[in-house]
DNA sequence: GATTGGCACTCGGAAGCCAACAGTGCCAGC
DNA sequence: GCTGGCACTGTTGGCTTCCGAGTGCCAATC
């Protein structure tokens, strides 16, 4: 009995998120085959509500699942459907290919978008612990200097500072090389969290005449490294949202600022669980932002800290979304490890 | 006469954009001094429709300009009206702030966006005739390889490429030092795309037992530097998007599909005016996109090649647009030189 | 000749009404 | 505990009606 309860709700969520429409009795058994009648399965329906699992938009309408219904789907219902072997082996494939971490990152993120038809998150690798590799300075034109800085985990970040108009002779070539032997001494294999004192000791060493340039070269390495540790997030399927709002009441405008916004987004996903493989899943209001009060997240982490998602209408397809984010995140952490 | 007609299509233009509602003869004369009767403006509504400038929904109801209209209105009617001295003092305070190349277009994309509530593009600058500054290769991890590839004009390109596996121990470090050093002697100062025959002979010239790894490298650093050659395009304000829609038969789904895509708009952009400074906008139909028809673009050139723009509704405030998409083209291109 | 006030005409959209329909709750019987 | 039957309910869609904003045209006027 409360088996069947568990069915009836499966049942309802499964024909709600197909055709968008309040689910009743009857349709319900037209495309399932409870065996029972439609007064047994009204029943049901009548203590599902009581549970407050589905709701009626108004009397003498079919139910409608809940947060609390979606979540108890999730939770108790739902099986996790394995991907097709042709889907994992095209997945492979696509993935494969890609050249460098945000090649990959980039894949994974269509492709994710692509097979649950949502908007497709992915959190780029946290790198808090990154060490330097090297520090590289190159002059760009009379008056610009590219500073650069390559992290073990492979990541390269570069900048390109002013030098001080009309000193241009006294900084030649020499002059850099020196330079960058000496930061290379000092920073590299080292955090990039703990720049600070080794750069400032460098400064205190440079004879008074260059510390102009020594000075903007150092600001530039600390402002690189402490972008090192900003996260990002890369997205693809902002276009699905549209799609899934078409037919339906949900607000794009807000969301789209969400999304562009990203601040929310990195907080949503910090908040996730962090195990790799492990999915979590966040449904309406369970969610506390208001503009993404109508919306339920899939996320997963990968690799160490990191979190892929995807985000859609709480009416969606879950069962795939489940399988399809903790396939691409075992995927990614396999590839990265 | 000609002068009082453009003068009636100003206000129709103005209204609409306003109002987003057909407007009539008499509705134009509450919101307009115009100096004549209901009865003349009908008279010379008539005459505008014949010149297709604008149209009728249907029998009976107001006017709407056409694609056509709102060329005519940007052609002839509409006077650039330049930004208050503190809207230019805040864009500027802004944009000077801007650290890096990448950092200034961020802020010039969102600025735009937000100036004109529409959306906004800018091209990444073009840099096809770049010649190679420095490649740098490092060792990430055991079977790993950075390479990093540095033009004059300040880009850094890097991927990482896997080692053969089990041939670690052949490569030390002394090997990946002694190929970076013919690897810049081959191709420093060269142009990006006329890399293919210097780097052939050097591989050429390379020891048969080392050749596999030299090969990852070369390819790798070709496929760099073709990825150079490509433009990108950054965006913001897609939300603005959403709200022109709320109340108006715009299909979101396909421009935020073609947003996605920006293959679309990179062909648009290419193909617009390129002189710096110079305002040009397409309207509807003059894009040659099925998708696009309902859309205007109105953008720019900035540096040499490269392009600002915003897109949004045929039925947008040219005024203001075209104002600050000159303005920003303008600020960015002093800002590069 | 351009402009104007007047007038008849035309649709689209809002409001109102009604029937059909999908769905419910409840109850007596198996 | 399940089922068939039945009365009840609110939404949806089609139909009609009505109103008003807007037009085109014309004769009169500046």
């Amino acid at each position: 009995m409360e088996e069947r309860r568990l069915q009836i709700l499966g049942a309802i969520v499964e024909d709600y998120v197909a055709t968008r429409e309040p689910v009743g009795s009857k349709s319900l058994l037209d495309r399932h085959d409870l065996g029972v009648s439609a007064a047994t399965v009204r029943n049901d329906m009548s203590l599902l509500e009581e549970e407050g699992l589905i709701t009626q938009p108004h009397t003498s309408a079919g139910r409608v699942p809940t947060d609390k219904g979606y979540r108890a789907f999730v939770d108790h219902v739902a099986a996790v459907k394995p991907l097709s072997s042709p889907e994992k082996r095209a997945i492979r494939s696509f993935l494969d290919d890609a050249g460098d971490l945000d090649d990959l990152l980039t894949r994974t993120v269509r492709l994710l978008a692509q097979l649950t038809q949502q908007v497709a998150l992915v959190q780029y690798p946290a790198v808090r612990q990154a060490r330097v590799r090297h520090v590289e300075l190159v002059k760009v034109a009379d008056a610009l200097l590219l500073v650069v800085l390559i992290t073990e985990s492979g990541q390269v970040d570069q900048r390109t500072i002013p030098l001080v108009a009309g000193r241009g002779p006294e900084y030649d070539t020499d002059f850099f090389a020196d330079l960058r032997a000496r930061l290379n001494q000092a920073v590299v294999g080292r955090e990039v969290t703990a720049l600070d004192s080794p750069l400032g000791d460098l400064l205190a060493r440079t004879p008074p005449g260059n510390q102009d340039a020594v000075r903007e070269v150092v600001g530039a390495l600390q402002s690189l490294a402490q972008n090192r540790t900003e996260d990002r997030i890369i997205m693809a399927g902002a276009a699905n949202l549209a799609r899934s709002a078409v037919d339906f009441p949900i607000q794009v405008e807000p969301l789209l600022d969400i999304l562009e916004e990203q601040l929310v987004l990195l907080r949503l996903l910090g908040s996730m669980q962090a195990e790799p493989g492990a999915v979590e899943v966040r449904i309406g209001q369970e969610i506390h932002d208001n503009a993404l009060a109508q919306t339920s997240v899939v996320g997963a982490g990968y690799r160490d800290g990191s979190h892929l998602a995807i985000l859609g209408p709480t009416r969606m397809d879950y069962v795939t979304g489940i399988s399809t984010v903790q396939a691409l995140a075992r995927y990614v952490s396999r590839f990265l490890a």
